[in-house]
DNA sequence: CCGGATCCTTATAGATACTG
DNA sequence: CAGTATCTATAAGGATCCGG
């Protein structure tokens, strides 16, 4: 380690190790699977190669994350999230949940598709801190295509259970094609599902209800 | 804003305003209330003058501090979280739950009185993930001194519902006086509660019982 | 003494080009 | 594709100084 703090606080020690600048970045696009160091670069705009060098080298040695070479067939070598490093999950969620509500920034830009996905999973109903009142429980399996980014979701007993990158293994009970400005859209509320549909914004395949219910359990959390 | 990520990710602007070095530790400092520009200084071993001027106006500017002049009598400029600075919260139990379990960083050096009682609280049993077993629910009220720095709890059916400096405002049904090293290694569990007080390093007044029971409510996290 | 500001040095990040 | 190398810009570290 470079710089520490030195502290025997382990926020501090937390931030030492992913405190540096673009660190939890990284980490974030790591979230969902494995990512090649080409991709990392693509979904940072404005991270240079030898600052992703030196941050994926200080992640591996601190055990947030490993190199793995894919055998021959695929022959890349990506980088992922260690069991520890996975563990970062309650921080994302809280700093997501804590950043949404800022009174100064805006919030514009660019979000990955990956991000759009992780941003339903941190603001799904019944995730949080279990303030809202009981919803109706469901259950229901989703296949989500924003471009050639395909995703897959469960939800049982009102719980999101799963959220991965590809398709879903068994035909899904919804499947949802659609681009991904038109899904945050709807998922943000200002293109409403019906009107997506009607306009060929979103094409859905299979339980509509299903689609309007995990639509719906996305919350909004007031800014201040 | 100096440097952002420019993103339209929550988590990426959350970075932007407490992802600078240094900026979380000084909020952390806030966390139980108002200190001063000198109270900082010595909490934050290493911080420059400049780099925490710099911080200051920076936090205040993005809405997570403010600073406040005392009156007359005690005529001391201090510095102190807003509301929307308070809700980082959930990030600091998050971050300390997961660097408290680092595979490789020892976790030595200096923890300020305030951070070790925060710490009780970040690891008080039944704050957590909610995956221990149910406790025997109690309450008590406890006032802690370790040298000059006073602090009172409040455990309510279990639950610590009560965390700040000074002492308790109605008589407490335990008093402890002890010093911060030995409070912390009655916590940790290196040297049991019934020995330091034996040997004269930790001293109760009123229900030990309750003390016992606040002691043992400190989980440890097992490292990886 | 408190609450900083200033000056200088060092470390880290940004930009761009280039290589195994 | 997966990085290194080089150079420049910026931010942090260290010491000192200053006004109220």
């Amino acid at each position: 380690m470079t710089r520490t703090y030195g502290e025997g606080c382990p926020i501090a020690l937390s931030l030492d190790i992913v405190g540096e600048r673009w660190a939890l970045l990284v980490v974030r696009e790591l979230r969902l699977g494995p990512r090649r160091y080409r991709d990392l670069q693509e979904a940072l705009p404005g991270i240079t190669p030898a600052v992703l060098s030196k941050r994926l080298k200080e992640l591996e040695e601190y055990g947030v994350l490993r190199r793995r070479e894919l055998p021959p067939p695929v022959a890349a070598r990506v980088y992922e999230l260690t069991a520890w490093g996975a563990e970062l999950e309650p921080v994302f969620q809280s700093l997501a949940r804590w950043g949404v509500r800022s009174p100064v920034l805006p919030l514009t830009g660019e979000v990955s598709a990956d991000s759009v996905m992780l941003g339903l999973r941190t603001f799904f109903d019944g995730n949080g801190d279990g303030d809202g009142e009981p919803r109706t429980p469901w259950s229901a399996s989703y296949e989500v295509a924003l471009g050639r980014d395909v995703y897959r979701l469960r939800v049982e007993d009102g719980r999101l259970t799963e959220l991965a990158r590809g398709p879903a293994a068994d035909a899904p009970d919804v499947l949802v094609r659609t681009t991904k400005p038109a899904w945050q859209a709807v998922l943000h509320g200002t293109d409403p599902l019906d009107d997506a549909v009607a306009a060929g914004r979103l094409s859905v395949t299979g339980d509509v209800a299903a689609l309007r219910r995990l639509v719906a359990a996305r919350t909004h959390p007031t800014p201040r």
